[in-house]
DNA sequence: CGGGATATTGAGTTAGTTCAACACAGGTGG
DNA sequence: CCACCTGTGTTGAACTAACTCAATATCCCG
């Protein structure tokens, strides 16, 4: 598939992510690692999936721009959806310590991604200690992140999970001031929420809508906004510090 | 409570860990540094409490005997046991990047853990890269159990999610050469199973019964044993690479 | 215009829940 | 030694949150 495009390499001076509030800023050694570290850069096709279940992947990939989901599979259809990545999130790090990878990522937008190839990664290990640590902390939020979300899909009721799944993903837009007031924009559909959150279609048709009459919510095809955002918190039983945590390059 | 009591510190070299064929071997510098990074041991009863949600530890763990749970909790009385932690899991990064612990650990057995200072960390980092890469391989090991994890509450049946869970288990006993034949010790009871699986226990009571009158597996006090383990992974859907993966020090 | 993807809604079903009662074992104090 | 309590497991009965099936509406796109 010809999904998958190779760009002309953005120098990390103008990277994105650097203008970002949350993430540290690189003292100019790491900054000069971090720059022959990246290998490259691919721009991946809404639907298209640049990590694949089972295969083996040489790049680390660091999402620059878009949204992407990460997911896994029974033999027959029932797929669960682990994680959404959105800017600043680091992708494939199974890869770098295992033969194969134990998921798949797809891309909901046109995602723009920063490349590392897995070998450089001794180097890191090697040189920069700080670095490893904010390879550390990412990998910490991470494991932080899929608590709360078993936690979410294990315990609440179904209108909880999702008020907490549109919470969650509206506080990380606001930690990535790409939220626009009480509305953001969120690029995937109801299936994708059935799926993130272990329930069917209809079900989560069904509660969305519910969410709406209560005037908590308003869902259309990409965005979200958020009306009653305390009233929506309390029936979630939303926990203040989820998300909002610094991310890495 | 006196729950938490020091012991004598034993020697590395004397690890029950070292000894087992799962752990890599260390060079003799890393062995060295390992040495002085370990600050201490613990003894933890069965019951207790030694890293808290919502508190801060200096210290990080490494189990070296016995069970334990990780878990997290709704205001209301709704818990989600997040993992079981066996001999070689490391417990406690978080503690090191973030302020505040995301999850409570609890004994279910007497637990005997390694523990390290959180300030070393930086010492690892600078001076020891394969201890990094080992670091950052039993961290996308847990994170790749919570994503199996995920998978399990999110889209499986109860008799598949129970299933599962005690081949999980089985497995990683295997691993640890601490199972007999095709039984080995479960330190829990069916309420721990409910919570591990999203499940109320009463249902989780009659789904283990169905699978004992199906002569899959018996269940007793203290111990499970896997009469049809080929049957038990087929009804269950069991990924055959989960667990087993190695872990470290 | 037709086909695919998405959303919506009603109706009937079921997997899993809650409530309640009881059995059994081990531990403790009178 | 017995009486009692607490933790664990078991089972039946009634209930319900969430599921499946099915039909329909919209929209976009080639």
């Amino acid at each position: 598939m010809a999904k998958l495009r190779k760009t002309t390499h953005t120098p990390c001076a103008v990277c994105p992510l650097g203008a970002k509030d949350i993430f540290r800023k690189l003292t100019a050694a790491e900054f000069k690692f971090v720059q022959q570290f990246k290998s490259g850069e691919i721009l991946a096709e809404p639907g298209s999936t640049f990590l694949i279940e089972g295969h083996n992947s040489p790049s680390l990939y660091t999402v620059l721009e878009g949204w992407a989901f990460r997911y896994k599979s029974l033999e027959d259809d029932r797929r669960q959806i682990l994680s959404f990545a959105l800017p600043g999130d680091f992708l494939g790090i199974q890869s770098a310590v295992f033969s194969e990878l134990q998921y798949t990522v797809e891309a909901l937008t046109p995602l723009r991604l920063c490349t590392f190839s897995r070998s450089k990664l001794w180097d890191l290990y090697s040189g920069h200690p700080a670095l490893c640590h904010d390879l550390m902390s990412l990998s910490a939020r991470a494991e932080q992140m899929a608590d709360v979300h078993l936690l979410t899909v294990g315990r609440r009721t179904a209108a909880e999970r999702i008020g907490y799944l549109l919470l969650h993903l509206f506080n990380r837009c606001k930690a990535l001031d790409i939220a626009r007031g009480s509305s953001f924009d969120l690029p995937i559909t109801q299936t994708h929420i059935a799926d993130a959150l272990g329930l069917s279609l209809v079900h989560t048709n069904k509660t969305l809508r519910s969410l709406m009459n209560l005037k908590l919510i308003n869902w259309e095809v990409g965005a979200v906004e958020i009306y009653d955002e305390a009233g929506l918190r309390a029936l979630s039983k939303y926990d203040e510090d989820d998300s909002a945590k610094r991310p890495f390059i």
